[in-house]
DNA sequence: CGATTTTGACCAGCGC
DNA sequence: GCGCTGGTCAAAATCG
């Protein structure tokens, strides 16, 4: 395992993990981590702008995003900050707001590197090229209310764990998203929920400008679920 | 009565 | 091939 400090100016630092199977994501607030399961996080890969970028998100998000403001610095950052896609459907909150926007910016670096990988590389196994995030977060209740409605599918008891693993998947129409719920077998204070795919629509419960698309076409969505996506190409 | 949850059965992947 | 495990299906039960 190795870790990678980053900080940013009047910004609380945030730490990246690279453990055996995913990256861990954390910030100040020990609540709140995240997991990126696709293992395939290479900071080497981000550059200076990228940081100024998620500095400038952090700053966008906090005001004219939730506020519902349309003057927007940049032509880009609405898209990322907004882009349920990118968001992966989490709602942001006092508590994940760090966390959250550098998984943002983390998932839209992955997916574009992913975009150019699929283009004829052969998949390892069934997960690789999916979109895939995890965040334990410390609650009560299992239900973390993420704006999107969601369907139970199944339930299972987890090997080393005493807590059973719930399934749920998107309840909207086409959607594939699905997403797995389980307490931490360590420490049943913490939930553990786990997202995997894209949806491809937008959250029932968020406004969104009119004037902005969607800025990862559908496209994008049908391309990460196909499991050898050589051949999908609607992406420009 | 339609939507949702429950729950046992089934299936696929993986290691041995 | 076999057994274990995680993930999904689908019929029955439950809910609103």
């Amino acid at each position: 395992m190795s870790i990678d400090q980053f900080s940013f100016p009047q910004r609380d630092n945030f730490f990246v993990n690279h453990e055996e199977n995913h990256s861990k994501v954390h910030g100040t607030n020990p609540n709140y981590t995240a997991y990126l399961m696709n293992n395939n996080l290479d900071l080497s890969d981000f550059e200076v702008s990228d940081y100024l970028l998620l500095e400038h998100g952090l700053q966008d998000e906090s005001t004219s995003t939730l506020t519902g403001s349309n003057s927007l610095p940049s032509p880009i950052l609405p898209s990322l900050v907004d882009d349920p896609v990118v968001s992966n459907g989490i709602t942001p909150t006092s508590s994940n707001m760090q966390v959250l926007t550098i998984i943002r910016l983390i998932s839209f670096k992955t997916k574009f590197s992913n975009l150019r990988k699929c283009k004829g590389a052969a998949k390892k196994n069934k997960a690789d090229g999916r979109h895939r995030i995890a965040f334990r977060t410390k609650s009560e209740v299992e239900i973390l209310d993420d704006g999107f409605k969601w369907r139970k599918y199944g339930k299972k008891a987890v090997k080393d764990s005493p807590n059973p693993r719930n399934y749920y998947r998107c309840s909207s129409v086409g959607c594939t998203v699905k997403k797995r719920v389980e307490r931490d077998g360590e420490d049943s204070s913490y939930v553990i929920t786990t997202y995997e795919n894209v949806h491809n629509h937008e959250s029932p419960s968020v406004v969104y400008y009119n004037e902005i698309p969607l800025m990862v076409p559908n496209g994008w969505t049908l391309h990460q679920q196909s499991s050898n996506a050589s051949s999908s190409s609607s992406f420009p």
